[in-house]
DNA sequence: GGCGTATTTGAAAGCGCTTTGGCAAGCTTT
DNA sequence: AAAGCTTGCCAAAGCGCTTTCAAATACGCC
């Protein structure tokens, strides 16, 4: 059933029918309805390609996400704030794109989907210094919203980001006021943008605290069960190993847990962690007392909002540009505890059970 | 720039243009040359609303991914399918459309999807028995490959699927075999056609080794962290406490692995664990010898496979259906090991400690 | 040279909607 | 009662492609 054929069936003009539907105001209220139930009982919708080209818009947004061409990763935290974006399109009546793209592609898939029209708007997934894809969305013209930032630019975008630097300087002043002087950090990959803020809060807050932040206590990797088991099991077989990690994510955090039990140390009692928390809903590290002690914040909450910037945006492109960046609060959990004193023996005697 | 502007510029019709864009053979290769280079030069790209519009067929699939209404809980194993599928999608030129619904909405989402012919078809996920979506995608006629399987089905369908009873009870035995005689089961919710596929593997491997299956050693829950901490624990708190567990994912394996931790006991001595691995990327249970001894499938494979076989089905709507099953392979890591002797007082101990 | 057959190009008719520009009828003004 | 507004509806022109049908040109052969 198309458009032609109901208002066939009407007795009525292609005209009134799409007004009618649409909600145009220039339609009597008795025939809006008439054209209402018969659009219901003949389960007449209109067709989106029809409509798109019409209006030329195309009732779509596009989420392109980087798959890292040497470790074929997709970070988990995608799978959140897509549905936490997917809520806001619906409700609007936006369709969700979706292309997972090795991160060499991604500027031709950007330029594809605004050369072909496919979409209205797209977010932007991990942003590093300088993006260059932020210069380009802006010269297609584009309408675009970054989820993280990407300083500095020359060009003003709108943005939605967690307060990285504050949330691990707090982390790290805690496990320094609980006594821990060698501190692991265990980050994600070097040059995505939160990671090196992440750094810089960890430095700074050691050095503005009188220590010198070893940089043999960093690992930068990616954010995988994995990568954390392998970085903490790598610090504490070290000299000198560190008393506390601080974990860029939950699924690292869970990488040094797994790592501490086949080494028989005990998380929050022999070694502390604390982590950044993005209350991915499968992990679940929440309830009264949560395993991990960390700075939270919802990503889903992040895509909720990217969604409804760009939203905005697209229908108001000249407006001012809206930057948001969300403090983060601490929340104590059962993986942490006072610096123990003998820090050296016991990986040692661990080492060699 | 759009056909007219570029056809004008060549002084070719749109036709010519059109055709020699569209690899037709009817254009000399010159003149087909020529037009290359123009398009490449002027940066044209056809709208994908026009096409769409004129050929009736909106080159996008749609993933409709159900959210547990009572937990939103998005499954971490949609992001490795969906990367897949869009590698798929991307080499043929087709767009991913992904909707997050609750799963009351879901129906609607389908009947939406072919009323507005937004997509060329759809995956269905996580089926259960007696789904009615098959019968409502049968009848919109709207192509659909099934992740898993929905018998019985009146309907003829095609779905990828793996050997899930085959897996579990390879498992179940492989436990037996190393002398464990109460085995744990952590599964999934309770309906879905793969959860139901083991629980009956178990059942009925235990049936045949002589063991009578306790029900109070199984477990039904979504597939999270917290749910296998949470099972777990449960179980080994219990009278007459299991020497192993089989669960369901990985996810539910780094869990028990937790509870474990909490309560002093070596995974692989004193309580083994065999899981299913769709080996995601981001937990990467992988390596020379993984940690979790299970059945392993690439889900991101099963991704791959059922969007080949949408798109052949959306290419042949009349070829007969394809159905496949995929055999799953064991591979030991360290989570196994012979029954201990004395289990009842090991957690009993450990309770107190 | 003329006829039949390829080869190459174009004009124009959709695809199914939205939206502009009218038009007729009913109401208000003065 | 004539002029001016509203109200409610319609015809038709796009939106930017694809594709059918027809035509023009080039080629092979007797």
């Amino acid at each position: 059933m198309n458009l032609k054929q109901l208002s066939e069936k009407l007795g009525l003009s292609q005209t009134t029918v799409s007004r009618a539907l649409g909600g145009y105001p220039e339609v009597k209220a008795a025939t809006r309805e008439r054209v209402h139930q018969a659009a219901l009982a003949y389960n007449y919708k209109p067709s989106r390609r029809a409509t798109s080209l019409a209006t030329g818009r195309s009732m779509a947004i596009g989420h392109v996400i980087p798959l890292s061409s040497n470790h074929e990763m997709v970070n988990p935290v995608f799978a959140d704030f897509i549905a936490g974006a997917s809520e806001v399109y619906a409700t609007a009546g936006y369709d969700m794109l979706v292309s997972v793209v090795s991160d060499t592609d991604e500027l031709r898939t950007y330029r594809d989907l605004a050369g072909k029209g496919t979409v209205d708007g797209v977010i932007v997934h991990a942003p590093v210094p300088q993006d260059t894809r932020i210069k380009v969305l802006h010269d297609l013209g584009l309408p675009f919203v970054v989820h993280g930032r990407a300083e500095p630019q020359a060009i003003e975008y709108s943005y939605v980001d967690i307060n990285n630097y504050g949330a691990f300087t707090t982390a790290t002043h805690m496990l320094l006021d609980l006594g821990h002087e060698r501190i692991g950090l265990l980050n994600g990959t070097k040059g995505v943008d939160y990671a090196d803020q992440r750094e810089r809060a960890y430095c700074e807050t050691l050095a503005a605290r009188g220590f010198a932040p070893a940089p043999d206590l960093i690992t930068n990797n990616e954010m995988t069960e994995h990568a954390g088991y392998d970085g903490a099991k790598r610090l504490l077989y070290a000299a000198n190993p560190p008393t506390a990690f601080l974990a860029s994510s939950v699924v690292i955090a869970l990488g040094v847990h797994r790592a501490l039990a086949e080494l028989g140390l005990k998380l929050g009692r022999d070694i502390s962690v604390v982590c950044h928390d993005d209350a991915l809903s499968y992990i679940g590290n929440g309830g009264e007392t949560p395993l991990f002690t960390g700075t939270r914040s919802s990503v889903r909450a992040a895509g909720r909002r990217c969604a409804e910037l760009l939203l905005d945006r697209i229908a108001s492109p000249t407006a001012p540009h809206t930057q948001e960046i969300w403090d983060v609060t601490l929340h104590m959990g059962q993986s942490t505890g006072p610096a123990p004193r003998h820090t050296a023996a016991q990986v040692t005697s661990a080492h060699n059970t």
